[in-house]
DNA sequence: GGTTAGCACTCGGCGCCGACGAGTGCTAAC
DNA sequence: GTTAGCACTCGTCGGCGCCGAGTGCTAACC
């Protein structure tokens, strides 16, 4: 691939993105400035269709990227230039408020790049928290249940109330020192796993308190799993010409209901830096003509939940990894700040 | 309006709303046997437009109701029948599950909702509850934070937390207990109230810690009554032929992701009973071509919540209405039960 | 007087057709 | 290797005529 073939694939990507139009030879020595003529790049365009970079929809039509088109684009030529002063500026003012709440701050996060992509967000909320436990409490609830307090380092609490037999306070309170002996300091995803084994509370006299405890996690992990993805900025997605057809749209929100197929699509991001999957580099059917640009975001260097943008094929990757990036950025940097 | 022109209205509602074509006099005469030829149906046709009940979409076509039309087929034709049984079953299996656990109780009724009706569900979830105060008390967590624990008779638990100034144990102790004394059987949402007011704390030498909590539970109200309303179901609307233009769609899914617009909406459902609002009886724009069809449900004898079926003008009312009913009863049955 | 058959008329939808134009590949000349 | 010229392809769009569903009117009927 030699640099004018490399010119010649960005302009096509860089015009079809902008128009959703397929690409001509004469548009493209008009447009951008390549310096050859309208043959010469035909004869370019040939090769690169033999390629597999480029396809045609019928036989006297422009050329349109194909996945692997796009897939080297996002490689080798996308621009992932850094925000704009101004985007930064509002990017911050965004998210400020929302220093250390996990949740609102994530959600701003979304909101700010719906509005700036234009396409759809998805995302991640933690919900169990990496924060450290601080505290563990067993609070008697007159007449007949116990509450289990969980207090993390960075404020969040977690509280879980069962049924309670007959258990002396002293009980409850040897139970809670053991507990907060044993469980200061490690993150509270660890501390609830063993809540939920049922391991930690055996030897304290607590009657069947633990066993109902222990029950009263499992449920709580089951439900917290379950509901942990969320959307936002679907009406943007009807805005590209590639939705016109309703039914697809209709295959797309109706997948995008489900909370499996969330996770699944967000499982595609890593941990760390930004990732692309485009069009048919996955499987699932209704995502067939969309991309994915996604990363995870950190806290306290340890990976916390992800974020994500779902356009048409024909998305600004530039931008769009541009703004994954810095969003993540910002967002680690408000939690550890 | 005489019983044959009733008897044609409906069957004109009916058949539009399961064609979504406009409907002529010789449909009318083969489908419904009215007893009269088509020529008769067409002058009662010419009358009910003339009396404001129908509309032609133009001069060759058939025609359709008009809001007016709607709306007497809502008050005085709909037939709102019990639910089948096989649906009353299903019904009572969905919501088992969540007895008690007001969200995900609600939750699972809108999905059942939308299932059945292949409509839009709209949904608000009390954010404070109405349950009553059972438990008060004061969790302080080392080095320098104060943790406010309430808990209902439901078994709600709400916590905040805030940053202490130096304060004794025995003050938290004193005024929890006095806190104990005032709110104990009160709504938790008048606790709620009260503490964002500030007044129940001034005169126990909890120094500033007072004062943060105040501040903290007004943020927590706004907050709350912020996020209380979700939406599910919107692909099914896409289903609908009146959403076949994006555009239409598209407008009104943008308006359903901000809050405020859904809590306008819900907030025309009664507290108690069915209540139908069609067409441009309500000014907000992208809702024109909808009708909404909203019940409050009640716990304890009190308003706790809204639900409502969001679909096209030419909704199944009968059905609907049936079901929104069912649905509310049965919510408030597994609530107090 | 209400009901109905007959009839002329209206009008949107659909399929056909031809013009247009954007774009291609090939060839031959530079 | 590059480019101008040219014949060819094929999708889009507007115009046109047909079809059929549906109406309103009139005159006959009970």
């Amino acid at each position: 691939m030699d640099t004018r073939k490399r010119r010649i694939l960005q302009a096509v990507v860089d015009d079809y993105v902008a128009t959703a139009e397929p690409v001509g030879s004469v548009t493209l020595a008009r447009k951008y400035n390549l310096g050859i003529s309208p043959a010469t790049i035909r004869n370019e365009l040939a090769d690169l269709e033999e390629q597999g970079y480029l396809e045609q929809p019928h036989a006297s039509a422009g050329r349109i990227p194909s996945d692997k088109g796009y897939r080297f684009y996002v490689d080798y030529l996308a621009q992932v230039e850094e925000l704009a002063s101004e985007e930064r500026r509002r990017l911050r003012e965004v998210l400020d408020p929302y220093r250390g709440e996990v949740g609102a701050l994530v959600q701003a996060a979304a909101r700010f790049l719906g509005e700036a992509t234009q396409y759809l967000v998805l995302l991640s909320v933690p919900a169990v928290s990496r924060a450290r436990c601080r505290l563990v409490h067993f609070l008697p609830v007159p007449p007949d249940r116990v509450l289990l307090v969980l207090v993390a380092e960075d404020g969040q609490v977690h509280t879980t109330g069962v049924e309670a037999g007959p258990v002396s306070e002293e009980a409850l309170q040897r139970a809670a020192a053991a507990l907060n002996e044993q469980f200061h300091g490690l993150p509270l995803e660890e501390v609830e796993r063993a809540l939920a084994e049922g391991l930690a509370l055996g030897a304290f006299g607590l009657g069947d308190l633990a066993e109902r405890l222990a029950e009263a996690f499992n449920q709580r992990r089951d439900r917290e799993q379950r509901s942990q993805v969320c959307v936002g900025g679907a009406p943007n997605l009807l805005r590209q010409p590639e939705f016109r057809d309703v039914e697809k749209a209709r295959g797309l929100f109706a997948a995008l209901e489900e909370e499996r197929v969330l996770s699944e699509l967000l499982a595609l991001a890593p941990e760390e830096g930004v990732s692309v999957a485009i069009g048919e580099e996955w499987p699932t059917r209704p995502f067939e003509d969309c991309s994915l640009v996604s990363s995870g975001y950190l806290v306290g260097g340890r990976p916390l939940g992800r974020i994500g943008v779902l356009g048409p094929r024909r998305m600004e990757y530039g931008r769009v990894m541009s703004l994954i990036r810095e969003v993540s950025r910002h967002i680690t940097e408000m939690l550890d700040g």
